[in-house]
DNA sequence: GCAAAAGTGTTACGAGTACACCCATGT
DNA sequence: ACATGGGTGTACTCGTAACACTTTTGC
C-alpha cells in the first residue's frame, strides 16, 4: 500500500497583540492560491520529529532550541489530498515574535495570519488545514493552563506583564495583573528572576525573568 | 517514498481490580514470542479511525458504539520495525470488562495483562510498544480528571461505587467514598439516575446510573 | 443485633477573586 | 506633580477534605 507521509506545522507566534499562525500561499494545484500550513515529506531515514524540526528551520529560520515543538495529531482521510494517499503528522510550534517576511529558503510566499481571521474564513485554507489549525489552537489554549509553555512565546528575558499578554492574547480574555503576578511568581520553577530590570514597557521598572525548569504548573493558571 | 501505515490499539479494561491492557503474542519474527499491541495495516481507502474500529472489533468483538476510541499519538522512527518503514497511528480504547479469551477471528493468542506489570518488564513487549503503552496510560489517567471517560469502563448501568473503583484502579489511589459520591452526582450531565437500585455489592441498595451527555467535567474529579 | 455498604451534614482549610493601596520610573 | 505600569496586602468566597452520623440491606 503506497502511502505518502508528511509533516505539517502549526506555528504560532504573537504579533501586534494577536495570535498569528504561519501559512504559505500555494503556487500550484490543487488549492492553487489558497493558504496552507507549512510542511513537507518525511525523509526515508528521517524521524518524524526531525522532519518537523527541519521544516521549521526551513520556513522560519528558527534554530532547533529556540522554539517549542510537539506532536499535535495525525490526519489521514483517503481524500484529503486529491492526488495521492497522504498521511500527515501535524506538529505544533510556539515561537517568539519573528520578522514578517519569515522568508526561508523557499521561494514561496509565507506570511503570518491572525489565527482567528484565518479560522473564521476557512475556505482560504487548503486541504483539511482548517481542521488542523482548529485542533492546534484548542491544544495551545489548554496547554497554557497547566504547562509553562507560554514562555515559548516570549523572548529569552521577559517581564511578568509580557507573559501576561501572551495569556490574554491566546485566551482572548483580560486577566487581573496583580493576581496574575502573584500566581506566576509563586508557581514553583515557572520563572527565575535574573536580577535585572527593564523600563521598556514604561512605568515602574519591572523584574526580568527567564523560564524555569518546571514542566508542569502547580497550581495551574486558570482562564 | 514507500511508507507502510498501521494502527495500533491500546485497549484498557478493568479486571480483578486491576487496569489491564490487551496484547497478542507474536507468532513470527521479529520479536517472536513477545507480546504486542493489537493492530494492523490501514486499508487503501480506509480512514484511520475506521481502521482502528475494525481492529477493535476483530480483536475484542466489541461493537462500534460500546467502547470509547480516540487517537493517541503517532510513532514513526525509521528503525521501529526492522523489516520496513512503518508509521503507526496509535489509538486508545476504554472498554467494560470482557471475557478472558478476548478471542477474535485471529488465531493469535490474545490476553489481558495488568498494565503495570507489562510496563515494569517492558522487554516482554515488541517494537516500541512499551513507549506507546506508557503514553496511553498517562493519557488515560489525565483524562479521567476532566472528562466523563471513566464511565466507558463500566457496564451500561452502574453504581457510584463501581465508578469510584475505576478511578481508584486507574490512579492507584484510594478516594473518600462520601466526597466522591457528592462530586460525581453533582457534576452536571455526568450521571443520570435510572431510578432503580441494586444490592449486588452488598450493604444498602445503591442507585443505578447511566452516563450522561456531558463531554467535560466541571469541576474536575481530582486525584 | 451486627456487619457492610450507601448516602447526608458539618466544619475547617486553602486557593482564587476583587480591589484598595503603595512603589518607582519618565515627562 | 502626575501619568503609567509594577507589585503587595487583605477581606471575601467557594470548592475541597476530613469525618461524624444516619439509612438500608443481608446474615
Amino acid at each position: 500500500m503506497p502511502f505518502a507521509v508528511t509533516v505539517d506545522l502549526v506555528v504560532f507566534t504573537i504579533r501586534d497583540e494577536q495570535l498569528c499562525v504561519l501559512a504559505v500561499r500555494r503556487g500550484v494545484p490543487p488549492y492553487r492560491g489558497r493558504w496552507a500550513l507549512p510542511g513537507g515529506f518525511v525523509g526515508e531515514e528521517e524521524r518524524l520529529l526531525d522532519a518537523a524540526k527541519r521544516e521549521l528551520v526551513e520556513e522560519t529560520g528558527l534554530d532547533d532550541a529556540s522554539a517549542h515543538l510537539e506532536q499535535l495529531a495525525t490526519y489521514g482521510d483517503p481524500r484529503r489530498d486529491p492526488r495521492l494517499r497522504v498521511v500527515s503528522v501535524a506538529y505544533l510550534a510556539f515561537a517568539a515574535a519573528l520578522p514578517e517576511p519569515a522568508a526561508g529558503a523557499d521561494a514561496a510566499d509565507a506570511r503570518w495570519h491572525p489565527a482567528a481571521r484565518l479560522l473564521a474564513d476557512r475556505k482560504r485554507l487548503a486541504f483539511d488545514h482548517g481542521a488542523i489549525l482548529e485542533d492546534g489552537l484548542e491544544r495551545a489554549r489548554a496547554k497554557l493552563e497547566y504547562s509553562p509553555l507560554a514562555t515559548a512565546f516570549c523572548a529569552e528575558e521577559f517581564t511578568v506583564a509580557e507573559l501576561r499578554q501572551v495569556y490574554e492574547v491566546v485566551w482572548g480574555a483580560r486577566l487581573d495583573p496583580r493576581n496574575f503576578h502573584r500566581k506566576v511568581t509563586g508557581a514553583d520553577g515557572f520563572l527565575v528572576p535574573i536580577g535585572r530590570q527593564t523600563t521598556r514597557n514604561g512605568g515602574r521598572p519591572a523584574q526580568l525573568y527567564r523560564r524555569g525548569a518546571a514542566t508542569l504548573l502547580n497550581p495551574p493558571i486558570t482562564r
